[in-house]
DNA sequence: CCGCTATGGGTAATCGATGTCAAACAACGC
DNA sequence: GCGTTGTTTGACATCGATTACCCATAGCGG
């Protein structure tokens, strides 16, 4: 990191003006060639750099993508994460990831912080209720994971009813009655959509919702142990657990294998890489983190190319994979 | 996001200059307490807030902590991430991750265009093996996972040669004298180092290297499948395996318990969440990410704010975890 | 030879905040 | 009343790039 070299110091070189300089450097309009070639050969051999900063001011835009996760160790966000990056970096563009830790004012905070920035576009699993603020952010905005309220614009979504029922149903035809249900707190979308497709297969299959068999863990309790013995000591305790994310599985599953309760079926929605190496191996509601970054980061890269696309909402496939776990018998 | 609220309009409010008013709100100097007064209050009226980029254009430095690991995706960097980013929140400062997907030229463009960003401090998983260019680096830099090369510089390191040699010996003293080595390619540094404790441990029990269980595998490598089936496949197949970190791990043991071939030992460098849970338990050579992470922060935060510190380099500690898999006999 | 349009290029304002420096003013001692 | 010291305050330059606006030159037809 010699001193910076500055537009002015490759417009001196090129015995030009900074102007001319930036229209080369811009590919703007019209420049002659011998000019043309002067400022570019000064590009090179300064080995000159636009200032992103001093751009971004000038041009009220920057070419970063926001990203906004609950928290990047959660493996369904790491991959999202990943293959938006893989995507945006392919076309040179900067990736700011922003977590909230699954907290309501952080998000607003770390949402302006990155609108402050003048991102180009942003990607937003979000946790709060209320969009309204976003509707005339200056630059486009994809939801993943959780839809956007009070406001029309693109998400990527998982069918969480449809998901949850899936699973749930899944254990009801393996003869389960006294099925538990593992989640976030209701306060976040995602968990409330998976608890009403659990109760929904429980109306249709007539059996009753116990409610000491929901638990919602809190974003910060670090870990499922007490969770899964109150759980498991009830008088009558339930013979299955359908966990509603990955995170509780991981929480949860080492427990249960300590206990060495793996009579108790289990269904994961969202899959891991070791979930399949288990004894038994997990029975799993699959959906694809990568898709969803993949259509997300698609979708916001046409929105940031210019193109006029009216708002769409887009699911993400799912499918059960029956591994073992979850045709345990009660 | 209605039209930007600038100094200008604050200063205008409070009648007096945007100096002054910068003044307040940055705390400097002194200010007569009624024009404080006053624009505090036009602040708080407008809902003023600096703009980040200009202010560090004009400060030359930003309140950003740049961090650059090889993939999110990574449990072992998720969990680092996520702890720089609890610590640096804590304060107000962002974040900025990068990845390099493990490729040593995206390294440098990559912290290349975080130092023109002017983030304040710079948090480094490198692979490159020459970090000369980052002796002026205008921020302080903090290496993490692998040493810094020919620049002294702060790093929190793991001890991978001593973790490799415990790991390994462990299969060793159970019997096993043809133990498989996987790894990432021995263009990083780590990969090296945890290759150099396997082949130490070897030459202390007198036991000959065999270069056909060594496996290096390339980033880009989707799945440990074919390696694990040709691993044993081999006329003299291995009776153990070392795996010298947690993503190789995840790749492989799935593999193994397809096979149904827990019968092979396994000692993986780096735990995760399920493999207690796996049958047999997953032995391992322990180290935590995220003390690695709070140490990288620490220091780096305390370089930030201006303290003097001789360059140091910190090792986090390692332990074995004799859980069931690296117990098994040859 | 004049006026008109292209074309290439320069000057200075701008983005929003902050540092420099000096003016304005009060208080103080003499 | 005057010089001195010290506190507040503001005009202006600056960070580095972009851009609105204007000017100069050449080529063209009449």
């Amino acid at each position: 990191m010699t001193r910076r070299v500055r537009l002015s110091d490759v417009a001196a070189l090129a015995k030009t003006s900074t102007k001319t300089a930036s229209r080369v450097i811009n590919g703007h309009s019209r420049v002659g060639s011998d000019t043309r070639a002067r400022v570019e050969q000064a590009v090179r051999d300064l080995d000159y750099r636009p200032d992103p900063l001093a751009r971004s001011l000038r041009r009220g835009t920057d070419d970063t993508i926001g990203v906004v996760v609950d928290e990047v160790s959660d493996p369904f966000f790491a991959s999202v994460i990943g293959e938006i990056e893989r995507m945006a970096l392919d076309r040179g563009m900067t990736v700011i990831i922003a977590s909230t830790q699954r907290l309501a004012d952080r998000e607003r905070i770390v949402v302006d912080g990155l609108l402050q920035r003048r991102v180009a576009g942003l990607i937003i699993a979000s946790i709060s209720d209320d969009h309204a603020h976003l509707r005339s952010a200056p630059c486009p905005v994809v939801f993943i994971d959780r839809a956007a309220a009070g406001l029309q614009a693109d998400a990527v979504l998982v069918d969480d009813r449809a998901g949850a029922r899936m699973g749930v149903d899944h254990l009801i035809a393996h003869g389960h009655r006294r099925i538990a249900y593992l989640g976030d707190r209701l306060g976040i979308d995602t968990a409330r959509y998976r608890l009403d497709g659990y109760r929904e297969s429980h109306k249709v299959a007539d059996i009753p919702v116990r409610e000491e068999y929901l638990i919602h863990m809190e974003p910060s309790l670090a870990d499922g142990r007490h969770i899964t013995e109150d759980l498991l000591a009830l008088p009558e305790p339930p013979t299955a657990v359908f966990s509603a994310n990955t995170r509780c599985s991981l929480r949860v599953l080492p427990t249960l294998h300590r206990m060495g309760r793996t009579d108790v079926a289990f269904v994961s929605f969202g899959d891991f890489a070791t979930f399949e190496a288990l004894t038994p191996p997990v029975t799993v509601i699959d959906h694809s983190p990568e898709s969803i970054g993949r259509l997300a980061a698609d979708r916001l890269l046409r929105r940031m190319a210019g193109e006029e696309l009216a708002a769409k909402t887009m699911t993400t496939p799912l499918h059960l994979v029956p591994r073992g776990s979850g045709e345990v018998a009660p």
